[in-house]
DNA sequence: TCCAACGATGCATAGCTATGCACGGCCCAA
DNA sequence: TTGGGCCGTGCATAGCTATGCATCGTTGGA
């Protein structure tokens, strides 16, 4: 028993690492020093059994599992990173789990993510002026990426996130800069795709709830729709605010179809308005969907095809944003600024039965 | 210029830290060291100025504060972390978020967390027996404590979390032992209750659509309603295995009600098996609810609320069942295991349309 | 005027792992 | 027998911050 230097050393006396210092700091863990005094070997020969290494012979292999299993050891992270300068540790921001798309989103970045042998870090922020509060945070724990999928990130909000000099892949928004790419579905293309749907359908006049006043996504959905419209020679919608809820939708459908011109087809900014609506129309104003009003939402929740409701909406196709997303945050590495345009990817219409009926018939 | 020592001296020759050393290793973020030989001064005074420490004069802290400024620098917690064994890092394991009731409850923790000055790690499982697979990251990490927000978390996988010595609060799971504790809501309870309402409501034959089997909350809710109905003179209910989805809750209804006994009260164990059964049974079924059949379920996710739901239901107070667990981590400090009772939660019985109707009149 | 007290500063070190380097032993070929 | 690899091992150090301790200069009181 050689147990000279340290006064206290931890697993020569007991295998336990519950135990107090003489200089009172409490040892939590065993480390590979302590491993190496059981083993009988040196602590370079723990770390190698554990990295994998070739150079640690098989009988030294041995008595070092053995004392790491006595010990309850597992290697730390925490020095690897200090070392390395990766953390292996993204940041995801999300503003509200409200909407089950983003549900659907984080947890196909979770577990994308841990496959890449990434770890998830989630941060939650009420509203993007709180994004100060949590950038010292994110930079302190040395993030190596951060994922933004705040339904609004501002351009103020994407250069204070560009200050960390960390990737930022922000989701729906399109903002980019040195430091800030975007990945986006297509939701131009969606506004005219809708349009061309409606009037097929012989819709006469239009409706359209949007989110928020400053979601670009609203924006770009709504834009399409209009220019569409517009080209096949169809009056401008009615054009009604709501924020992205199931309530939002209802009182902005309860408002529209109160007002004097009441559409006979309606685009709403996304799925859970578009429910809303639905509502506000079936169970308040007593109009039936889709024989009195066509509904059309996006992002399919999984509500959307709900037997009850049955709603006509865009797949964003969430696994290939998330699969563009991955792939940018891997090819990110050593700090330097990220060389990507904004990514598009496609969004697909799935017609259910909302707008399965000809209004000219 | 006195750069002597080190032949790199970041700061010294240009004021950004994007640069490669000689060495050939990549210096991402400036450190302590950096503002300070900027700053003239030394790397105490550096740390005791962002520590909020006393002992700095204000010519010095302004120095610093100057220098950090030109070197973008920012205090790591990596290095505290090995000091104090105490990352602030808190796991939240979460099997799925199809579940709404879930991403409100995720949703809530994140602030909380956030609040309490923790951060969170946030890890998916596919099924308890996965759990292996996270284990040594979490332990690598040194994660401060584990929320497991897994619907079912088996005996073996708490063993395999105590393994850990790291706190662990399982929620709505009956399991724990020495480092494993439970914060559940009130499930027995509740389905005596809905027993006692549907009786009131002159329901005569009854079902029960469950979750998986494996699920100790469903089985909870299963016995109350069983016992209850039993105290009251009724038959058994007739049960049907759902899986907590929407889908399992259709399926269920269809095969029930194309059985032999149909009963006219049907209580389920969460809120998305409710609405799948609700719509098995009007769309498909061409039943009335709840003219017909009453229905209730668990959890009061959004939807239960929506106009075209109406669904009686329970709210779990997931804020209070959020506090307990919060508290519950921030007094497991110091590693030593967990000295709590499992928690248990109120859950209130909000009653909506699905079961407004006398049935005997 | 002298000493105590105090405020500010710097030095040195802990904390844990990965890894370059040197060294010792061994085997095999010349 | 000898020398050159080669395998396995241990030593020493980087990486960054917090903090106990010693030091130094200053101020205030006796």
């Amino acid at each position: 028993m050689t147990a000279e230097k340290k006064a206290a050393t931890l697993g020569a006396a007991d295998a336990s690492p519950d135990q107090d210092w003489p200089g009172g700091t409490f040892k939590k863990y065993a480390s590979s020093v302590d491993v190496a005094r059981v083993a009988g070997v040196s602590q370079s020969q723990v770390s190698r059994t554990f990295s994998g290494s070739s150079k640690v012979s098989e009988s030294t292999r041995k008595k070092v599992l053995e004392a790491a299993e006595r010990l309850d050891y597992r290697p730390s992270l925490i020095p690897r990173i200090m070392l390395t300068h990766k953390s292996n540790l993204v940041a995801i921001v999300v503003g509200g789990l409200y909407n089950p798309f983003y549900s659907t989103v984080l947890e196909e970045f979770m577990i994308r993510f841990q496959a890449a042998g990434h770890q998830v870090l989630l941060l939650h922020i009420p509203n993007d002026h709180a994004l100060d509060d949590v950038i010292p945070k994110l930079a302190s724990y040395r993030v190596d990426a951060i994922v933004s999928a705040l339904a609004i990130l501002s351009p103020a909000g994407a250069a204070t996130l560009a200050k960390l000099k960390i990737p930022v892949i922000a989701f729906n928004t399109a903002v980019n800069n040195e430091w800030v790419t975007s990945v986006s579905s297509e939701n131009f293309e969606a506004g005219r795709q809708i349009a061309d749907l409606f009037i097929a359908r012989g819709a006469r006049s239009f409706g359209f709830i949007s989110g928020p006043s400053t979601s670009p996504a609203s924006a770009r959905r709504r834009e399409g729709y209009e220019e569409r419209l517009r080209e096949r020679g169809a009056g401008p919608p009615t054009v009604a605010r709501g924020d992205y809820r199931y309530e939002g939708g209802f009182a902005a459908a309860l408002s529209m179809f109160s007002g004097p011109s009441r559409p006979d087809a309606l685009f709403c900014a996304n799925d859970l308005l578009a429910i809303g609506a639905i509502d506000a129309l079936r169970e308040r104003l007593v109009l039936r969907v889709p024989d009195d009003v066509l509904v059309a939402g996006f992002d399919d929740i999984p509500a959307a095809s709900w037997a009850s409701v049955g709603l006509t909406t865009f797949t964003p196709d969430a696994a290939a944003m998330v699969d563009e997303t991955i792939s940018i945050v891997l090819s990110a590495a050593n700090g330097k600024p990220l060389a990507t345009k904004p990514v598009v990817v496609s969004a697909k219409l799935i017609e259910r039965g909302t707008t399965n009926r000809d209004l000219r018939s």
